[in-house]
RNA sequence: GGAGAGUUGGCAGAGUGGUUGAAUGCGGCGGUCUUGAAAACCGUUAUACCCGCAAGGGUAUCCGGGGUUCGAAUCCCUGACUCUCCGCCA
């Protein structure tokens, strides 16, 4: 959420920063609604004002045993008028929230103008020593390897779930199990982040608070009768644990990485990347999120892309990090570095992380502040997150690149006292 | 699922429909005293919004939302949560 403040003041910044994010801008409407409501609420408080001084009065002329009935007809007719105007009030502050609420974040000045994913930008690639980009004959993909060592069923996920549900059996199980402790450990011990083992269920209040709703409501899934929603990402737990909270300046940062399965629609994208584990409904991810001082929100941001690159470096995964241009980045960013594993059967990059600097937007959204110790005043924090990893397509790389000419995984070194065996044959 | 009790400021806890933003205690902050500290004493101690250059003023907030009333922390309706007992259950 916008401060309103800031479009009032700066409506063509806004309105600029909208624009170029691909948004549609609704600036105009919006202090048109602020304006109208800023003079009705000037008028209902002095109105306010005046009943309360009747009533005080009121009350003295009848403890002294006095008659007050002119005065309270009188008083009442305020009263009404009050009554008609928060009501108006409440309306206006509904239309104007349901507006600011669409409203996207602005992206931050050192994020490349562009239109779409074409645009962006890339800024660093790493290599395993010895890494070639050739396809060789031999080279399967990730659905070819999971059937033919039978640690993936596809099929069967369908049968149980319908697509993008799927089944991992034996090693693979094993394997993507071992992953996820992997990469929790990881963080724990070499980049000091606090475990959380969140509910993977939330309420429709942790949705808005992180931005996953109102605007991106069809992509996620919603059990009506409870009033709960199959959380996409750890991030939405994650971050509304300090929902309504406000923070001392010495606790920050607070590090916090956590598991989840995560759950999404992904309505409207039939067809695209469908195969195995390229686009599905339910995968697994460990989430980093962070809260943190506004003036430090940007250093940050790059340790967050740093500690998801450590994992990479650690398994011999090939990457590269890219900044997203302002037309790629989603709604609540204000500025996003993506990294990309390499599928050597894909033959393309796959995006397996994204790192966002949320600014105050989310902070704002879910009322998340923190008490400065220079002032005494409280502020909203900034917060972040970044997958830390998310194992589905980092499973295809990780599949395709330790394949053996004859089919064969060998399980990267790192990962080996997880899973407790070295190949899969 | 059934029955009951509860939710008040950072915390504990009082509160009769009428100058209650809210007693009191603790904590926090500032000060007096002290070589320093403790103790004691004195003072102070929320947030958001609106008007205003400012000083300042106003409004709202006692779990959330609605209502009754001239006036609601206090009465009514509704939702959420917590606790106790019963039932069911991995």
């Amino acid at each position: 959420m916008l401060d309103i403040k800031l479009i009032r003041e700066n409506p063509e910044l806004v309105v600029k920063g909208i624009t170029n994010k691909k948004e549609p801008s609704r600036v105009e409407e919006i202090l048109k609604l602020d304006e109208e409501r800023r003079k009705l609420v000037f008028e209902t408080d002095e109105l306010k004002a005046k009943r309360n001084a009747g009533s005080q009065q009121i009350g003295q002329i009848k403890k002294s045993g006095g008659d007050a009935a002119a005065l309270m007809a009188e008083i009442k007719e305020i009263g009404d008028k009050i009554s008609g105007n928060d009501a108006r009030l409440r309306e206006l502050d509904e239309e104007l929230n349901g507006i600011l609420m669409y409203i996207p974040n602005l992206p931050h000045e050192s994020v490349p103008v562009g239109s779409s994913a074409e645009e962006n930008v890339e800024v660093r690639r790493w290599l395993p020593e010895g890494f070639s980009f050739e396809k060789t004959n031999e080279t399967l993909d990730h659905t070819s390897l999971g059937k033919k060592l039978n640690i993936l069923d596809f099929e069967r996920g369908t049968k149980l779930s319908g697509s993008g549900f799927p089944l991992y059996k034996g090693k693979g199980a094993t394997l993507e199990r071992a992953l996820i402790n992997y990469m929790l450990d990881f963080h724990l011990q070499k980049h000091g982040y606090t475990e959380i083992f969140p509910p993977f269920l939330v309420n429709r209040e942790s949705m808005k608070g992180t931005g996953q709703i109102p605007k991106m409501e069809d992509d996620m899934y919603a059990i009506e009768k409870d009033g709960l929603y199959p959380i996409p990402t750890a991030e939405v737990p994650l971050t509304n644990i300090y929902r309504d909270e406000t923070l001392q300046e010495k606790e920050l940062p607070i590090k916090f990485v956590g598991y989840s399965a995560c759950f999404r629609r992904e309505a409207g994208s039939y067809g695209k990347d469908s195969k195995g584990f390229l686009r599905v409904h339910q995968f697994n991810k460990v989430e980093m999120v962070k809260f943190v001082k506004p003036e430090t929100s940007y250093d940050e941001l790059e340790k967050l892309v740093n500690d998801a690159e450590d994992i990479l470096k650690e398994l011999q995964i090939p990457y590269r990090v890219l900044m997203l241009c302002t037309g790629d980045l989603s709604f609540s960013a204000a500025k996003c570095y993506d990294i990309e594993a390499w599928s050597p059967a894909e033959q393309k990059w796959l995006e397996i992380s994204s790192c966002s600097n949320f600014e105050n937007f989310q902070a704002r959204r879910a009322n998340i502040k923190y008490k400065r110790e220079d002032n005494k005043k409280s502020d909203f924090v900034h917060t972040l997150n970044g997958s830390g990893l998310a194992t589905s397509r980092l499973m295809v790389s990780l599949l395709e690149t330790n394949q053996t000419p004859e089919g064969k995984i060998i399980v990267p070194k790192a990962l080996q006292k997880y899973t407790g065996f070295a190949v899969i044959e």
